[in-house]
DNA sequence: TTTTTGATTATTGTCTACAATTTTGTTGGA
DNA sequence: TCCAACAAAATTGTAGACAATAATCAAAAA
C-alpha cells in the first residue's frame, strides 16, 4: 500500500468524523507537515478526496472540505434513492445463495437487538448500513457498487456522525428491511425497487421535518 | 486555467474518440513528453480522468484506458435508468419556465431534422444528448447534474464514438421525447420519471439484442 | 526445451525546489 | 473613515530528481 493510499483512508476517516471540521479550508502545508509527508504525496490523497465528494477545490485557491447542509443532505437522498432502488432490483436477480442466507442472519441479529434495546440508535445505524451494503453488493454491478460503496455511503457517515439524526423508527425499519428481504428471496426485483425506494423516501421525508423545524426555530 | 487543467480535456477528447485506444496501457514518461509537460501535471490529469471513470489505475502498476464491452455498457445503462429517471421526476418540479420552453424548440428542431433526412443516425445522437442534458440540468440537484454530465455522458459519447450504435428508432426517439416533455410541461414527475426510464431501457434492449447477436456470430 | 533464478532495465511513487497566482497588509489619497 | 493601489507574504501549480517497486531479459538448472 502507497503512503498516499494509506493517507487518503486517515484524511477520510478524520473528515467523516468531523476531526477535520465540514466546510474547513484545507492547507497543504499545514497537514503535509502533520502528517509527514510531502506535498506530492498529500495532493494525491486530496485529489482522491474530491472525487468521492468529501472535498471540493477551485484552481489556485485549494481544497477545503464539503459544507454540509440540509439541502445538500436532501439532494443526496434523491441520488440514493435511484441508485438503491435499482440495485435492488437487479440484486432480486443477481444474488446469491449465500448472500440471501447472511442477509436472513443479519435481520435476524437486527431483530433481537431491536427487541432488547430501547433507544440506543446509533448501533442500529450500523446495522442499516451493513443491511444496505450486502444489497447494493448483491446487484452485481460493479458501477452502482463504486457508486454507492465507495462513494456516496461515505457522505451517510458523514452526515449521521454530524448531525447525528436519531431515528425514532428502528422497529419501522426492521419491518421494512425484512419486507425488501422477502422480495429479494423471491426474485420480485419490481416490487424490491418499490419497496426500497419507499423506504429511503421515508428517511428523507423524516429528516426533512426534523431539520427543517429545527431551522425553522433557530431563525 | 492550469495546465493540469487544459491536459486533462485534452485527454478526455482523446480517450472519448479512440484517438487513445480502449484498454491501452498509460505510459506516464511518454504521454508526459508527447504534451510536453511534467509527470506531475501529467499525473494530475491522470487522477482526474480516472475520477470520471475512463482509466482505471494499480498501485505501483500505473494507469490504463478501460476496457469497453458490451458487459460494461449495459451496466452503465442500468445507473443511466436509475439517475436519469430520478432526474426527470426531479425536472417536472423543478424546471424553469425558459428551460421548458428551450426543451420545446429543441424538439422542434429534433421534428424537422427527422422528417428530412432519413438515416444519418450520429447527428441524431448529438440531439439525443441535448435533450437528456437540458433535463438534467432541470432536475436542479448538484449531485445528479455532476454524475451524469460529467461522468456518465462521457462514457456514452465514448461508447457512442468506438462501438458506433447507430439506432434505427430516431423517430421512434423523438416520439419518447416529446412524451417526456409533455410529462415534465405538466409537472407530472411520476409520469416523467416512467417514460424517461422506458426510453432508456428500450436503448439498452436494442443494444443487448444487437450486441449479443454479433457476439454470437462471430465465436 | 522448459522452468527458475537472478540481474538489469524501466516505470511508478515520493520528495524538494522553483514559478505563478492569490491573499494579506500597508500606505496614500479622497 | 473609507476606498484604492501597491508591496509583501503565503499558497498553489509545475518541474525535475531520487527512491521503491514492477517488468524484462539472460543465464543456469531441471
Amino acid at each position: 500500500m502507497t503512503r498516499a493510499e494509506e493517507l487518503f483512508l486517515a484524511l477520510r476517516q478524520q473528515i467523516v468524523e468531523g476531526l477535520i471540521p465540514h466546510g474547513h479550508k484545507i492547507s497543504e502545508p499545514e497537514l503535509a507537515s502533520q502528517f509527514q509527508v510531502s506535498r506530492s504525496t498529500l495532493r494525491d490523497a486530496l485529489a482522491r478526496l474530491k472525487s468521492i465528494g468529501l472535498l471540493n477545490s477551485q484552481p489556485n485557491v485549494g481544497y477545503s472540505v464539503i459544507q454540509l447542509s440540509t439541502k445538500h443532505l436532501i439532494e443526496t437522498f434523491y441520488v440514493r434513492e435511484a441508485l438503491e432502488g435499482m440495485a435492488c432490483r437487479l440484486a432480486a436477480s443477481n444474488i446469491t445463495e449465500e448472500q440471501l442466507s447472511r442477509l436472513q442472519s443479519l435481520l435476524d441479529t437486527h431483530e433481537q437487538s431491536v427487541q432488547i434495546q430501547t433507544g440506543e440508535a446509533y448501533i442500529q445505524e450500523e446495522k442499516d448500513m451493513d443491511f444496505h451494503f450486502l444489497i447494493v453488493q448483491a446487484s452485481h454491478n460493479p458501477m452502482l457498487i463504486d457508486l454507492l460503496c465507495e462513494k456516496l455511503y461515505f457522505l451517510v457517515r458523514m452526515y449521521r456522525y454530524q448531525f447525528g439524526m436519531v431515528s425514532d423508527r428502528a422497529k419501522q425499519a426492521l419491518f421494512e428491511h425484512q419486507h425488501i428481504a422477502h422480495a429479494l428471496s423471491v426474485g420480485d426485483g419490481e416490487l424490491a425497487e418499490i419497496l426500497m425506494r419507499r423506504h429511503i423516501s421515508f428517511s428523507r421525508s423524516n429528516v426533512e421535518r426534523n431539520l427543517l423545524n429545527e431551522e425553522g426555530v433557530e431563525s
